[in-house]
DNA sequence: TTGAAAGCGCTAACAG
DNA sequence: CTGTTAGCGCTTTCAA
């Protein structure tokens, strides 16, 4: 309990404060003699230096803050875990929030009042200004897996949303699908609009549309009932591919598809999802994905925070480049009265 | 930029600092003329109290050091996301580790550094004798889902993992399952052993042994392995039901049993998990599985927690009941005909 | 290389 | 209710 302080420290290795303080700050300069010295008596009294009274005079707290909203879909889990060993591997902590898109401004205030280092923001209902409102206080923001809405001076890093769906339009038009619709996520998101403007744009090569669309909101209810709303129709009428924003919603969707609807995958309708989660590769799934490398984004984003923290401020977006995995939920339509 | 200070507030407003300090205090006293004075200096200045500042003053941080070893098996994040939303409801922050087994000790001391006022232990591969240490520095700690090894001087929160095991094998026994196989999570943790001696009693109430049993570690691709090894024998050989000690690798072991080995679930074999995860109910696997009440376990940490960090010494390990929730992925065996 | 002294921004007595 | 005064534990000039 007994808190003991650098001065304690000091008083039995028989220094000066300042003294134990060098030995505790890896660059700086102090004789062999009482760096063992006060090393011995650090050890012997339990000693541990005080994070918070260093950051009161450094003003550098090495806690970076971590925004995320819901960790139920596996992708953001392992982001989080990733990251937060990324950032260790620096001399970083995270401070986490997890909030819903209600609670930001409260959320946003306490973080601050920590005397966060930098932030990441990988919470996707998160409003922009709020982005905007750390950089004002001058603190590093690195937008994870969005971009900012309003205004282009707040570093992110993305996946190219807008090339996935490309692929995933320009691949299910070339293997002969010919009604191809499309569960979107959160309306208002950039992840959204850009995944399904490259899906639109992908089939238009080919002179297709989108055949039908419903909205899942990135939640696993929500695109069952988008699944039952495009699929409980007649067979003629019936969707032959399905593109899912994300692959947590597409698994809902497969089960929907499957079982309440005994459609087959992908004899009856092919199905393709977001981010290649674990859970798109297992057994039962198997589901065809456009791959968000969440090691190459993490690595961006540590980046990015650290050149930024040195002072930089450049105000970068980083947009990495993405491809589609094809696995059995997917297959090509029997070319027989297609064009192929 | 700038950080402004109380001080600067003060002076804006024409008070003291400690006015300044008294309208940031929830319950001082103020009277309304000052409080305003200052509020609207404040927000002219868009002053923030540091936290930091604050900390080293009352001693009290109001982080919660939180550590975990995996988020990949999605019990984990939930709790970590409920874990996060309720301590921030009573105005605490997290301070998030992720570690294997072997950094916890440089993390440990790190996580010391930053003065939080208590940590929450979920790591499994976690050694008891740091959470000894924390203790030693006055830090309350609570075992999140294990318990500590060495002593009893440490609070935990677990569910009767005990009683889980028991009601599985009480209930593959009564079903009329003859051959019961387990497979162990890591065998050191205290999770994986009272599950395991749970199953054994439950089954020996009828006089049954597990039949086989092989080693997941907890984790998917031992899990996959351990099933290959336990059900690629000849029919006679093979277990007619697997216990497995959590969903995670639950899910590995169904589809190993169905696409690798073809056997069908439930009609060949009888799996039953631990966790009961989302995933659990998802359609493709309608696994059973043993209930662990996440939000019950995060309200009794979270109390113990709160008690502790106001002086209530009482190290007491809160034991939660469970309840077995069955799916399609365990059926009765029909004593006659059913055997394939 | 070392020590003395001066704070970092805040809160907590203690008078008034 | 309010201001004054002293620090919390540390790092950092600045001399020596």
């Amino acid at each position: 309990m007994a808190s003991v302080t650098s001065l304690d420290v000091a008083r039995l290795a028989q220094v000066s404060q300042s003294a134990v303080s060098r030995t505790f700050t890896p660059g700086a300069s102090v004789s062999d003699a009482t760096r063992v010295k006060v090393e011995e008596a650090a050890r012997k009294l339990g000693y541990r230096p005080n994070a918070i009274a260093r950051t009161l005079i450094t003003r550098r707290s090495r806690i970076i803050g971590v925004v995320m909203s819901y960790l139920e879909n596996q992708f953001y889990p392992v982001v989080l875990e990733k990251l937060s060993q990324r950032l260790q591997r620096d001399g970083y902590h995270v401070l986490l929030f997890i909030t819903d898109s209600r609670q930001t401004d409260a959320v946003l205030a306490e973080i601050l009042q920590y005397q966060v280092d930098g932030m990441v923001m990988a919470s996707t209902s998160m409003s922009s200004a709020l982005a905007l409102r750390c950089e004002e206080a001058g603190i590093p923001v690195v937008l994870f897996n969005r971009v900012s809405a309003g205004s282009e001076n707040t570093s992110s890093v993305t996946t190219d949303n807008y090339q996935g769906g490309l692929l995933v339009g320009q691949y299910l038009a070339r293997t002969g699908h010919r009604r191809v619709a499309y569960i979107a996520g959160l309306e208002d998101t950039s992840t959204n609009q850009q995944r399904e403007r490259g899906l639109r744009d992908g089939l238009a090569e080919s002179g297709q549309k989108v055949f039908t669309r419903a909205v899942g909101n990135y939640d696993f209810e929500d695109a069952k009932a988008a699944a039952r709303s495009l699929f409980a129709v007649k067979a003629a009428q019936r969707p032959d591919a399905v593109f899912v924003a994300n692959d947590h919603m597409a698994i809902a969707v497969m089960d929907t598809l499957r079982i309440e609807l005994g459609l087959r995958i992908p004899q009856d309708v092919s199905v393709v999802g977001f981010d290649d989660v674990k859970q798109a590769s297992w057994g039962s799934y198997q589901l065809s994905s456009v791959v968000q490398d969440a090691d190459a984004m993490i690595e961006a984003t540590a980046g990015l925070l650290m050149e930024e923290m040195d002072g930089a401020n450049q105000n970068r977006a980083v947009v990495l480049p993405t491809r589609l995995v094809l696995r059995a939920s997917s297959a090509p339509r029997t070319p027989t009265k297609d064009r192929k």
